[in-house]
DNA sequence: TCTGGGGTCCTATTCCTA
DNA sequence: TCTGTAGGAATAGGACCC
C-alpha cells in the first residue's frame, strides 16, 4: 500500500494538518444480527429484502467470500451463496446502536459528522494536545467502539474527508473463497504520501465517480487516479461539466477542502416503495400516495419541519423514471396538504404502462412554526390558486408537463386549505399515536372499497420480502 | 443479474418578470 | 404596445452516495 501506513509504528500523522478520521462499521447491519442472534456467527448472513425485488443491505465476510456484495439483487446473492441465511433487518435496532456509535465518537471531539447510520468523519485537529496524535486517537475509538458495542469498524486517517474515507477502506478486513481476512483496522496516510496513495487507485475509488462516470473517463484512456491527475482541466470539463470536472482534478491531485459538517440540515424528506406486483389500478395508487403522504408528514412533523415543494416519482414497469414537482406558496406538514398536490401531480402522469414504484418527497424544507402563520393565512382566503406564481416550467414531454403544473396549481389552494384546517386535528392525532402508537389512527382515504387499508410501511425498507402480502 | 430506499448535488430547459 | 434580453425561480432528470 504505497504512501500509507497502518499506524503500528512511526507514522502517526502528527504532520496532518487538519487530522481528519474517518469511521467505518464493518458489515454494520450483518454485525447486528449476529450480535442479536450468536447462533449466526461464523455463517454467512445476509441483511435485506429476501423477495423476487429486494436487494442486499449489509452481509457478513462469510457471504462476502461467495461474492455477494451490498446492493446486489437478493436473487443474485441466493444464487452466489445458496446456504447464506436471509434476515429480513431490524432498522429501529441498527438506529439505536448507531446512536451509541455516535456517543462514543461525540466523546472525542463535537466535531462529527455522520454520514448514514454506519459510519462518520471526525475532525480530530484540536483533539490532538489532549488525546495524541491521531492514529492514537483512531485506535482509541476503535477498542472503545469493540468495548461498548461488541462491534468492529475500521478507522482512516489523513489530512482530507477524501483521503481518510480511502484510508478506512484500505483499513477494512477482506474476503475471497479462503474466507475473511482481517485489514489493519487503522490505516494513517501522511501528508507527504498522499499521491502515492492515490495514484495507484482505480478512478471509481473517488467520491463522486460511479459507473456512468468511469466509463466516460475510459473512453478517454483514464484508469486510475493517477492518470486523471494527469489529464488538462479543459479536457476533464469538457467531457463532464464545469462544476463535476473541476471537482474531480481536484480530488485527483488530493485538493479536498470539503470540511467536516456536524449537524448538516436534512434539505429534502421523502418515502418511497417498490410493490411486490406493479399496480394499475390508478385508485390503489392514490391510496398508496395518502399513506406514503402521511409518512412523510409525520417525519417531516417529528423533525419540526414543513417543505414548500412536493415532488412525485414513479418507476414505471419498463424502469422509466418520471418525476414531477409543483412549489407551494407556504410550506406544509400535514399528510392532507401533500396528499392533495402528489393527487393532482398523479393525475398528470400516463399510469397505463403499470407502476413497479411510487414516491413523494418533500424539499424546499423550513422550521415548521415559521411556515404555520403564513399557510394559515393563504389557506383562510380560500382562493384563486394562482398564489405564489409558480412556473409551469420544467422540461420533458410538453404535454404531461403543462398538464401537471396547471393540475397542481388547481390543488396549491385546497392543500394550502387543509393544511390550515387539519393543523389543530393532526396536533390531536401526532398526540394519540406518541401515546398509543403509530398505527392506531389512520386515514380513511387509504381504505379501498373493500375496507381493507393499505399496508404500513415495514421495518426493513430494502424491497418487498417474499412473504409480504400482495398490495391490492 | 436485473436492479431498494433515503438522500444530495448538478445540469439543462422553460417560464416569468423586469 | 411590441420585441428582445437577462436573471432568477421552478422543473425534470441524471448521477452518485450509503
Amino acid at each position: 500500500m504505497p504512501g500509507a501506513d497502518t499506524g503500528d509504528r512511526a507514522a502517526d500523522g502528527a504532520d496532518l494538518v487538519p487530522a481528519i478520521l474517518h469511521v467505518d462499521m464493518d458489515s454494520f447491519f450483518a454485525s447486528v444480527e449476529v450480535l442479536d442472534d450468536p447462533t449466526l456467527a461464523g455463517k454467512p448472513v445476509i441483511v435485506g429484502g429476501s423477495g423476487a425485488r429486494g436487494v442486499v443491505a449489509s452481509c457478513t465476510y462469510e457471504a462476502r467470500a461467495f461474492g455477494v456484495r451490498s446492493a446486489m439483487p437478493s436473487v443474485r446473492a441466493r444464487q452466489l451463496c445458496p446456504h447464506a441465511v436471509f434476515v429480513d433487518g431490524h432498522y429501529s435496532r441498527y438506529a439505536d446502536m448507531s446512536r451509541q456509535l455516535r456517543d462514543v465518537l461525540l466523546s472525542v471531539t463535537p466535531l462529527v459528522e455522520p454520514i448514514g447510520l454506519d459510519e462518520a468523519f471526525l475532525d480530530v485537529t484540536g483533539a490532538r494536545r489532549l488525546l495524541g496524535p491521531p492514529a492514537v486517537i483512531a485506535h482509541r475509538i476503535r477498542h472503545q467502539v469493540h468495548s461498548q458495542l461488541a462491534l468492529e469498524c475500521s478507522v482512516g486517517v489523513g489530512r482530507s474527508k477524501m483521503i481518510a474515507k480511502l484510508a478506512s477502506r484500505a483499513a477494512k478486513p477482506t474476503a475471497d473463497r479462503a474466507g475473511r481476512r482481517p485489514g489493519p483496522g487503522v490505516v494513517v496516510v501522511p501528508a507527504d504520501g498522499e499521491l502515492a496513495f492515490l495514484h495507484p487507485l482505480p478512478v471509481h475509488a473517488l467520491w463522486g465517480v460511479g459507473p456512468a462516470t468511469t466509463k466516460r473517463l475510459a473512453d478517454l484512456g483514464i484508469r486510475t487516479v493517477g492518470d486523471l491527475a494527469a489529464l488538462p482541466d479543459d479536457v476533464l470539463v469538457r467531457r463532464l461539466g464545469r462544476a463535476h470536472g473541476l471537482h474531480l482534478a481536484n480530488l485527483a491531485r488530493a485538493h479536498d477542502a470539503d470540511p467536516v459538517v456536524p449537524d448538516r440540515p436534512a434539505k429534502s424528506v421523502g418515502h418511497e416503495e417498490t410493490f411486490r406486483d406493479d399496480i394499475y389500478d390508478v385508485a390503489a395508487l392514490r391510496r398508496h400516495a395518502v399513506r406514503m403522504a402521511e409518512s412523510v408528514a409525520n417525519h417531516l412533523r417529528s423533525g419540526h419541519l414543513a417543505g414548500r415543494t412536493v415532488t412525485v416519482k414513479v418507476k414505471f414497469t419498463d424502469f422509466t423514471l418520471a418525476t414531477r414537482s409543483h412549489t407551494l406558496a407556504s410550506a406544509v406538514d400535514t399528510g392532507g396538504a401533500i396528499a392533495a398536490v402528489a393527487a393532482a401531480l398523479l393525475d398528470a402522469v400516463d399510469l397505463g404502462p403499470g407502476v413497479r414504484l411510487l414516491g413523494i418527497s418533500l424539499s424546499g424544507l423550513q422550521p415548521a412554526a415559521d411556515a404555520h402563520q403564513l399557510a394559515f393565512d393563504l389557506g383562510s382566503v380560500g382562493g384563486t390558486g394562482g398564489a405564489g406564481g409558480a412556473g409551469a416550467g420544467g422540461t420533458g414531454p410538453a404535454t404531461g408537463t403543462a398538464t401537471a403544473a396547471a393540475a397542481a396549481a388547481a390543488a396549491q389552494a385546497e392543500a394550502l386549505r387543509l393544511q390550515a384546517q387539519w393543523a389543530d386535528v393532526t396536533a390531536a392525532v401526532d398526540a394519540i399515536r406518541s401515546r398509543f402508537g403509530r398505527t392506531v389512527v389512520g386515514t380513511a382515504s387509504m381504505v379501498g372499497d373493500d375496507g381493507i387499508a393499505v399496508p404500513a410501511r415495514r421495518e426493513a425498507p430494502w424491497g418487498p420480502s417474499a412473504d409480504e402480502p400482495t398490495q391490492e
